[in-house]
DNA sequence: GTCTATATCCAGATAGAC
DNA sequence: GTCTATCTGGATATAGAC
């Protein structure tokens, strides 16, 4: 029986293992500080496999860098089919990620904490990735439509997602003790307190 | 006249030239992607003398990160014994540090944009630095004298001054074209808005 | 104290058996 | 497709002359 001898160790796939223990050891000791052969132990899978599947160390930070983006922009995608309100829109957003970093603090630290730009040289920045691009758009869209303060749409997105990433950096870095859901409604208050519009435009 | 030869090739002292030549490798190509050789050659230095002076890459970057957060500790300090109010505080701090973003992008990026968990493993997290804590004091002072609306210190924290690092990250990356002075003003405006208490506490 | 030349080590990558 | 064993380059760090 060749069958139970290959499902019961390893359920999952083989690739997808390489990158969960990757990703793990990316965040834990940084990129560079991780070698192939840390990777190829707690995946359990040999250093030919590695190169197979991703042609080395920056295959694989490559793999996870545009799949965990490709999932926030889908994530982005989302929320704005569900609601037309800017306020909703964000709120969403920001609430999902609070969510995800209590549950995959791997994901959201990948994104928001690594220096990209140290080991992916011929990416752009983060700013310049999709999901955050369309999460500008969401905020000029507020402010055209009257729903935000008229303001420079620079410094409302750098006030809404700026002190959210802000919170998740601490709360990652075991700052902020609590989990964030926990003072998302005040955050949300404090926020829109200063940027919603409260003399709404003619339509 | 052997002190003519000294003087003119480089007047400023050895150990200063590996720190300047350092930092600016560092924030083009990212501490691992530096080597001794390179900070050697760009300061015009054996790599004796840097083994002599700071015992290696890793010294280099430990002195470059103490004394960058006392430069910046001393700032707060500066601010803070000149304005009572947390309000006026917070500006002058935040416009001096837009304002070194122009004139000394390696040092504002090497602080705000260096992942420092990757070399220095045994420094705490940036939050924990004295000059960020002695910030998140104004903000708290700020709160219980009235001036501020009474909230979560953190979340007003991080409104604060994850918005303004938000914008410093953004302008270094070049993701904003113009110099931060000119966002300043309306910046302030925007922040103070939703943060400002309107009803002063009695006395 | 400053330099050059050298040693040592380890990471990333490859070759080839199975 | 997966593995083991090996190669190679380059980085940190040192030794010793001056």
């Amino acid at each position: 029986m060749p069958y139970l001898n290959r499902v019961v160790p390893h359920p999952e796939p083989l690739d997808c293992r390489i990158l969960t223990a990757a990703l793990k050891l990316f965040r834990d000791k940084g990129y560079h500080n991780t070698s192939v052969h840390e990777i190829q132990q707690k995946a359990r899978v040999s250093i030919g496999s590695i190169y197979n599947y991703f042609g080395g160390k920056e295959g694989i930070a490559k793999a996870l860098y545009t799949h965990i983006l490709g999932e926030i922009e889908q994530l982005v995608d989302a929320h704005m089919a569900r609601q037309p309100s800017a306020i909703a829109r964000c709120e969403g957003i920001i609430s999902a990620l609070f969510a995800h970093t209590e549950t995959h603090p791997d994901i959201i630290g990948y994104v928001f904490h690594a220096k990209h730009a140290d080991f992916l040289p011929d990416h752009a920045s983060l700013s310049d990735a999709a999901a955050f691009t369309k999460m500008k758009q969401i905020v000029c869209a507020g402010i055209a439509q009257g729903e935000l303060q008229k303001m420079d749409p620079v410094i409302a997105n750098a006030l809404i997602f700026g002190s959210a990433a802000q919170l998740i950096q601490q709360r990652l870095d075991g700052v902020i003790k609590e989990p964030l859901q926990s003072r998302e409604r005040d955050f949300f208050a404090c926020l829109w307190h200063g940027l919603k519009n409260s003399t709404p435009a003619p339509p």
